[in-house]
RNA sequence: GGGGCAUUCGUCUAGCGGCCUAGGACACCGCCCUCUCAAGGCGGAGAUCGCGGGUUCGAAUCCCGCAUGCCCUACCA
């Protein structure tokens, strides 16, 4: 039977990084999961955090991961910074929950020290090969006698714990892959405390999972293997095991595992590249999951109430930046535009467009006439510049003459800056009629004339309509810009 | 090597035995709109449903084998 959601209200799901500074892609993926499950079911959303390897951690980097977070809107009800009934949340400080766990497997002989040296493994190992065998710990730490190991802890070797997985049949029902059995021979004697004491990962994850009360494990499909291994921990502890659920996993257009090299992946650097945080929840969403009819875009809140493990496909996804451009670009039109300049403003200014609070409304206009242009937030200090750039220079050589030569170009120009001076009132409708009618008398097409016009004004070729920019510069600016133009013509 | 899982247009996916001469979306191409660029509208191209066997009146859908890919196989997580 599967998970079914809407059955299961008061779940406790988690989401368990590791202080890296930043939330992968893969991960938020599985953040937003996990959090679209605690929301319908009116459950417990919990962040732990998963710092055990030490060469890798570092606290001060927690903050990062908040901070994608918070930027999907994905807020969590238990965690490091948040507290909770059931901490504390950082993994690092849960060594007695993991050692009291450790203490019962040794207790009950389902696990036991291993004082067997890493040059002993190696040299089993190397042996195995050599047999032609596969490669595999064979549980000799169990059957060191009594005086070896006396002599072992007098040379100052500290014991591993390791599990004994024994043999026979270790299965659970996954909640998107179903079924799933392996038999608990195929798994060797794997290490479940440090010499030091300290848990690793399977271990630590089975005693938090259960010492946190967490009702329902989903996470990506990497871990698959490790469940395995985790409900035999359960089934050892006398434990009732949570139910699973695997995410397939995202690949690179290699169909790799998405790594570094394949470009942006890290919350971070989406966000710094000016995607809505909206069109990143709607594209990871997609990759593993649809709604089964016809419909692309989802907000938060929708998804909240229409996700489904079910629906979760089974395939791992190739991860296609093209499409989150898509959705990019989607969200971006769908804004209001004060929430529009709001998001571009920071974008704007960190670009070097100086805005005022004066010029906010001059900014806001500008900004409706490249809303449905807008690829992606960090693109609008180029493609607004010209609005705010008071010593615009324009390249007249964009202007490329193909009917008209500069001299007629230069005259044409001229009349315009006459007319605009002169217009009573510089309106989109005025500024129209205006430049139509100029067009008829000099026999000019359209575009002929008016691309001239955009370059003087602009600076460049591709803008909103010509007159809607017209107004919105307002008469003064196009008239030194007109001016300026004509000059470089005639020079 | 062993174990686990997967396999539908380039990509994300719909499909859960007949509605499929396989639907949608992105990207691509063309046309329309048009002062440029977009946006939008319309249309096109693109998948013998990994391959081979079965089961069935009928299979993308069920079964078996093979191939390929991915994950696990650390005193990493």
């Amino acid at each position: 039977m599967r998970i079914d959601p809407t059955m299961t209200a008061g779940m406790r799901v988690r989401m368990a990084p590791s202080p890296t500074g930043d939330i992968h892609i893969g991960n938020a993926r599985t953040a937003l999961m996990n959090y679209l499950m605690a929301r319908q079911s009116g459950g417990t959303f919990i962040l732990r955090v998963e710092d055990t390897d030490r060469e890798r951690s570092d606290p001060q980097k927690e903050a990062g991961i908040y901070d994608g977070l918070r930027w999907l809107s994905l807020d969590w009800d238990e965690g490091p910074n948040v507290g909770g009934p059931y901490g504390p949340y950082r993994q690092s400080e849960r060594h007695d929950v993991h050692r009291e766990a450790i203490e019962a497997l040794l207790a009950s002989d389902a696990a036991y020290y291993d004082y067997t040296t890493a040059e002993e493994r190696a040299a089993e190992r190397e042996a195995q090969i050599a047999r032609g065998q596969t490669p595999r710990y064979s549980g000799s730490g169990r059957s060191l006698t009594s005086a070896q190991i006396a002599e072992r802890q007098a040379a100052g070797v500290v014991p591993a714990v390791r599990f004994t997985s024994g043999s026979g049949a270790v299965g659970f029902e996954d909640g998107v892959f179903g079924p799933l059995e392996t038999d608990a021979s195929e798994i060797e004697d794997f290490v479940i405390a440090r010499g030091d004491g300290t848990a690793l990962y399977n271990m630590a994850v089975v005693a938090d999972d259960r010492s946190m009360a967490i009702t329902h494990v989903v996470r990506g499909a990497d871990h698959t293997s490790n469940t395995f291994r985790q409900v035999l921990l359960y089934h050892a502890l006398g434990w009732e095991p949570p139910k699973f659920a695997h995410l397939p996993l995202l690949l690179n257009k290699r169909r790799q595992k998405l790594s570094k090299r394949d470009g942006s992946q890290w919350l971070g650097e989406y966000r710094a590249q000016g995607y809505l945080p909206e069109a990143v929840v709607n594209f990871m969403v997609f990759l593993g999951w649809s709604p089964g009819d016809e419909r692309e875009l989802f907000s938060l809140d929708e998804l909240v109430a229409e996700f489904s493990l079910r629906r979760v496909n089974r395939a791992d996804a190739v991860y296609d930046v093209q499409r989150l451009d898509h959705f990019n670009g989607v969200w971006l039109r769908r804004l209001d535009m004060n929430a529009l300049a709001e998001r571009a403003l920071p974008f704007a200014r960190d670009g070097g467009l100086s805005i005022d609070e004066s010029q906010r409304d001059y900014f806001q206009q500008a900004l409706a006439l490249e809303q449905e242009r807008i690829g992606h937030l960090s693109d609008v200090p180029d493609m607004m510049g010209f609005f705010f750039d008071d010593d615009l220079d324009p390249d007249v050589e964009l202007m490329r003459f193909k009917r008209h030569d500069r001299a007629e170009t230069a005259a044409a120009l001229a009349t315009v800056e006459g007319l605009v001076r002169e217009l009573p009132e510089f309106t989109i409708g005025a500024i129209e009629t205006m430049l139509r009618g100029l067009a008829e008398r000099l026999g000019w097409k359209t575009g002929d004339l008016f691309m001239p016009i955009r370059i003087a004004v602009t600076g460049r070729r591709a803008t909103p309509p010509l007159f809607e920019t017209m107004a919105v510069l307002g008469r003064e600016r196009c008239l030194v810009r007109l001016r300026r133009a004509r000059a470089k013509l005639t020079e």
